[in-house]
DNA sequence: CCGCCGTAGTGTAACGTTTTACTAAGCAGA
DNA sequence: TCTGCTTAGTAAAACGTTACACTACGGCGG
């Protein structure tokens, strides 16, 4: 591997104009400029990141913690991440946590430890982060709020409108909630965000609340047992929607003719589960970039309020929502 | 951040003693050791990755380089690999090329300039790799292989024998083949366990190749249409068996009672479609772990002999496929 | 002609480790 | 007592950058 010091020997100047060249900085003439990048070309040069970091203190490189790939939101925001960070010269060090507390800590330590520049975290469970506090580092938060750092959301409760709005618009007025855990805000948001909509014309006629996971809990199971009540149900993901719709077919009964389920999360499958899950699309490939933009700014300049930022979404209308004829 | 110098001057002994303890060095006495450990966990000394890194050229990060964490059989790799390399403490930076072969080649440069230690590489496409050459790092490939180099992968080939004695014990002896590309080794050999397996039992109807990524080609909506002449289609994998159900369902034909389908890769969904798939599952935890540990062995030491690890699958029975009574 | 300024460039001290070559002391054997 | 060996420890030179304080020199106003 080249180094400046071979630059320099070649063309006979300093170490220090050679660096000065590859940091724009002035003082150095045009014509050595040249002579010097063509040089650094032909000896294929790459500066040492671990000499600049050690220099410098920065590292050019960001963690991404993440509490789990295998949840389907993940893959598709981790792609997004890498792919700007990537674009922006920034290298992405993963950690996935398996939600369990003890990896997210290892892969703070082990993160800290190689002195990446930023965090990029989506938070698991509702506890506050403690290891933030002495990090040092910028932090940019997606999903999951904590007062006082940057995040990058979906309007959940947008989302949960849209779907009270479309609930209604089809028909729908009684409906049952298989909300996501209510310690983590943006399930909260969403059910809030369906409840508050419109109170007075729709009826929750049940609730149950499971995890993001869709494994149906003994009490979600007996909730899908109550047929004819619920003309609706409102997942608070696609993963609870799915399991519910295959719940529900394993007992005979059929989406949407019988019963009517919505999603939320617009993964992948939904398009490709029968039937056709009608559903919120967050954009994620937006969010994630978003978040590298912020650390960007964070990581190279002064402390910048820390902001929300929070993004529209939509509506994807597909086959597991019934129209009811007005008189039902 | 606390240094060897730091502790070094509270102890009023040297850095170089200090740095003695922590690489296990003997030269240095069990109570300045023990003191040494004791001020250092008070201060909460962590080694300065860069600054080792520059010493030694190691980084103590390896490269996970891969094509698309869309493609559900990634994430759960990707969290193998990283979980596994965090309990050696290793730092994996990830790259996701999307599929393009710039982006594999933006991501080798980068991960090149932060001099990571080595590289877990899914390679893209049929193509040999050229950056593999002037690489200087140890490269573990998976799924793909190539001369030369350590790859671990599944026993594809036995994953096509298992289906055809299963196909077989079913009573299907018609079947058509909806391969995934055959100049990807892994569909290949897919393909190749199958047909070779009872080459006169078993009477391929008809084969048609598409993409892993499940889109059928016109030729492959062609093939579905010729209802009646194969009792099975194998698919090449899940999401190509997924969306083959799917077609089939939009026309009217019914899985498995009309005609059955197989998969292979037994990803997380599954399970949750309907019906649910019978497949082939591959060990992928296992092989993310293999593969950090090869890693792992070639970083360390000398050139070992590049082999090939080869794990195992297994029949996951579900609904897709109907029992043929014998006559038929 | 003097003083001064701006431009182009140099020398060198860091940054936090590891590693090599070295010393000082203690002790056993002769 | 002297030699030589072992143990415990030290000093200092790297590794490849960056950044600060310099110098050398040409030109320009007065």
């Amino acid at each position: 591997m080249a180094t400046l010091k071979d630059i320099a020997a070649a063309l006979g100047v300093s170490v220090a104009t050679v660096s000065n060249v590859f940091n724009g900085r002035p003082n150095v003439g045009c014509a050595t400029r040249q002579k010097i990048l063509r040089v650094a070309k032909q000896m294929e040069y790459r500066p040492n990141r671990a000499a600049q970091a050690m220099r410098t203190g920065r590292t050019r490189a960001i963690g991404l913690v993440l509490p789990d790939l295998t949840n389907p939101f993940f893959p598709e925001l981790a792609q997004a991440v890498e792919n700007t960070a990537r674009s922006r010269g920034l290298l992405v060090c993963l950690v996935d946590s398996q939600s369990r507390p003890e990896g997210e800590a290892d892969g703070f330590a082990l993160l800290m430890q190689h002195a990446v520049d930023g965090i990029i975290w989506c938070p698991l469970g509702p506890r506050p982060p403690a290891q933030l506090k002495n990090l040092a580092r910028p932090v940019v938060l997606i999903d999951r709020p904590r007062p006082g750092y940057a995040v990058v959301h979906s309007n959940y409760r947008m989302g949960g409108r849209l779907l009270a709005q479309y609930a209604l618009r089809m028909g729908h007025t009684r409906v049952g909630l298989l909300s996501g855990p209510q310690n983590i805000e943006s399930a909260h948001q969403r059910r809030e965000g369906f409840v508050k909509a419109f109170p007075r014309s729709i009826d929750i006629v049940w609730e149950v609340c499971v995890g993001f996971d869709g494994v149906l809990t003994p009490e979600a199971l007996a909730a899908l047992e109550q047929r004819g009540r619920a003309t609706l149900i409102v997942a608070g993901n696609d993963l609870i929607a799915i399991s519910a719709i295959r719940r529900l077919a394993e007992q005979g009964v059929s989406v949407p003719e019988e019963v009517s389920v919505t999603g939320f999360d617009n993964i992948r499958w939904t398009d490709i589960v029968t039937p056709r899950l009608t559903t919120i699309a967050q954009p994620v490939g937006a969010i994630g970039a978003k978040a590298v933009e912020l650390m960007q700014e964070r990581m190279s300049g002064e402390k910048i309020a820390s902001r929300r930022t929070i993004f529209d979404v939509e509506l994807i209308e597909r086959d597991s929502v019934r129209q009811l004829n007005s008189g039902s």
